[in-house]
DNA sequence: ATCGTTGATTTGTGATCACACATTACGGCA
DNA sequence: TGCCGTAATGTGTGATCACAAATCAACGAT
């Protein structure tokens, strides 16, 4: 009898406010640089102040958003230095996250990788482009769900987080290349994952950051606000 | 004129909560599945719930603290699994640090280096225990600040937060042989920043972080709170 | 004795307010 | 026109309060 019901929502307005900002920045909805005003949130959302002021520290905590010395609170922007030290970041975290999640290879995973990067393949084909974004997000977290590391799992959410505006700049201007090149590294990914080769799986995924990072700064993409000084192009 | 003054102090009141709440755990004030509570803390502090409640909230979303389905506040807790997950990414994230360090490496870092080393050999045997922990982070710091990498600094400094009641167990106990057998791998990773063998110095920090890991299981240190099920000992 | 119930107390959440500081806009003076 | 005080507005911080949910204690029934 009990079975049959689903659990209520028992979250809080603070989480629920999180969330959505969360959510929004994944998506690029706020550009780098835009300072966030508690009020203003608050009146968008229609609570009060209290909730939303606690989710942007949240945010501020988890490095997603900073605060100014004058304690406003912006969408946190990088330098070229700091976004190749974020790159490298990953590709060392998530290298070991596949190259473990190589060892818990099974056939269900495999399959489930290849299907994954199939319907990415076709949506970048018809130009869905955020069902591409949401494959790719799949495609790597499956990988990493698959190396059975919950607290690594939460870094690497939380280094996505910092990055994700970027992948939002992609969407919205419809560029789709990088992804379709990243499907190639991808497929070598899960060829490894199936030999159980866990350095090359963790090497073609390294290969798959690195390659999408390169592409950003390829197309000069404004990725680097214009509050930070000297957004110098850098070789890796 | 102006050059005689030294700058005020502008930190608000939930900054200075938060680093003390922060320095107490560090310390291993409070242990593992202790409930703290808002009013409780503001009525320590002699402050008001306001900057105590935010304080603890950023340490829940820097996973220093947890929080329970029933919105309790409690020192994060470890199962062994948990405990091991954390070390192995402790292993992998400072290794990267310290290979990057090995690049920079310049005779002052390594006679820095050396020199801290040394102060604790000394305070070892003086039985300065704290003296000791204190050395200690120093010594692995003073290598992270040297690959200059500012981001992964945050990240190890959080991983630091998360273990940090550890050290401050065997602090209490007394013990400081782990340390001991540390600052022999200390040595090695010296040696081999010297010679800017990054893999080297990688590889005899991991070995360093391990050891010191295994000593608290081996000592079956009361780290893992009852109020885990299953705290099971296992090997590495 | 064990379990469920009831009541008292504690606790986190969210709303509202006062205040100090930052930011911006305005206006006068060079 | 350019610069600098000054007023006006906006904003984060911290305090306080109301409320619902959780926790704990005492009590009674089985």
């Amino acid at each position: 009898m009990t079975d049959k019901l689903s659990p209520v929502d028992v979250s809080t307005l603070q989480e629920r406010v999180y969330l959505k900002l969360r959510e929004a920045l994944y998506q690029g909805k706020f550009s780098a640089g835009d300072t966030l005003t508690i009020r203003g949130l608050a009146a968008a959302l229609g609570t009060s102040a209290m909730p939303v002021r606690e989710a942007l520290q949240r945010l501020v905590a988890e490095k997603a958003l900073v605060q100014t010395p004058s304690r406003s609170i912006r969408v946190a922007s990088f330098t070229p230095e700091l976004f190749w030290e974020l790159i490298r970041i990953r590709m060392t975290i998530e290298g070991m996250a596949t190259q473990r999640a190589a060892l818990n290879s099974s056939p269900a995973l495999v399959k489930n990788l290849r299907e994954i990067n199939s319907s990415m393949i076709t949506a970048i084909k018809g130009g869905f482009t955020e069902d591409v974004l949401d494959g790719n997000k799949r495609f790597h977290f499956t990988i990493y769900e698959a190396a059975e590391m919950p607290q690594l799992i939460e870094i690497i959410n939380n280094l996505w987080l910092r990055t994700g505006p970027y992948l939002g700049v992609a969407y919205r201007m419809g560029y789709s290349d990088p992804f379709l090149t990243g499907t190639r590294f991808h497929e070598r990914v899960v060829q490894a994952i199936e030999r159980r080769d866990g350095r090359k799986a963790a090497a073609n995924l390294k290969v798959d950051i690195w390659a999408t990072a390169k592409w950003f700064t390829r197309h000069r993409i404004a990725i680097f606000g214009e509050y930070e000084e000297k957004p110098i192009q850098i070789a890796l």
